[in-house]
DNA sequence: ACATTAACGATGA
DNA sequence: TCATCGTTAATGT
């Protein structure tokens, strides 16, 4: 186990957008962004919290998520390690309209949101990544519902699950995930038990591995196709 | 049809 | 011991 704090400066140093900044802005981000530790199931931010920080994920896994009025949730997102997630909230200073929960043991790297928003105005090479980002999730966004509408339950969680690994927003994931079929339901929109025929499905067609609390993928160009129909 | 909830036992950490 | 998994049965749309 690494000591908290030490591996707060190599996380930043291997973010994406690292390499648009100069040296002085990275030395205002080291200054300014702080690291917390959160057990599994602990609230990250409380949906309406006000949006101060920036978010990036060093360790573990996250989910954005809402709980309706009749105690049903639903999963919008997951985040996993390596992930940056909030900048919707952040630009507009409204408070959070969603949850965020650790899925699992957690490490968050915090900036704020005064620093977020001095790099997109300071730099051009941030501002373009951000762009980058929104459009990122736009797309995600998009093939989710195509994937709702055109797609059977199969093809949606392996696009789920794909998805984890968008180069984009999820640069740096594993390829075993750490996370329960529960969550892969709730990511999916299905009830645990139809989460779980999927993946049984999919690990017959080779592209992935169950495992007790993981899903190890094999074959993520194979997932992203089997996302896209299959016979 | 097909998804959901409920329920059960089995099993892994 | 508790969380997670695999499965089946009843129920709902």
């Amino acid at each position: 186990m690494t000591v908290p704090g030490s591996n707060l400066r190599d996380f930043l140093e291997s973010s994406p957008w690292r390499t648009s900044l100069t040296p002085e802005q990275m030395e205002r981000v080291r200054a300014d962004t702080t690291m917390r530790t959160f057990d599994a199931g602990a609230t990250v931010c409380l949906r309406g919290s006000p949006a101060l920080h920036w978010m990036g994920v060093v360790d573990g896994m996250l989910k954005v998520d809402t709980i309706a009025a009749d105690g049903r949730s639903t999963t919008f997102a997951g985040v996993p390690a390596g992930a940056w997630f909030g900048e919707g909230a952040a630009l507009k200073g409204e408070p959070r309209p969603y949850a965020v929960v650790a899925i699992r043991d957690s490490t968050v790297a915090f900036m704020p949101r005064q620093t977020f928003l001095w790099l997109i105005d300071e730099s051009r090479g941030f501002s373009r990544w951000v762009i980058d980002q929104l459009n990122a999730r736009l797309g995600h966004y998009v093939a989710l519902i195509e994937s709702f509408r055109l797609q059977d339950v199969t093809a949606r969680v392996a696009y789920c699950v794909s998805e984890l690994f968008n180069p984009q927003l999820y640069p740096s994931t594993d390829r075993q995930l750490v996370i329960s079929q529960e969550e892969i339901g709730r990511l999916s929109g299905l009830a645990r038990q139809n989460a779980n025929r999927a993946l049984h499905k999919l690990e017959e067609a080779g592209l992935l591995r169950i495992r007790y609390g993981v899903i190890e993928v094999l074959d993520l160009e194979g997932l992203q196709r089997f996302a896209q129909g299959h016979g």
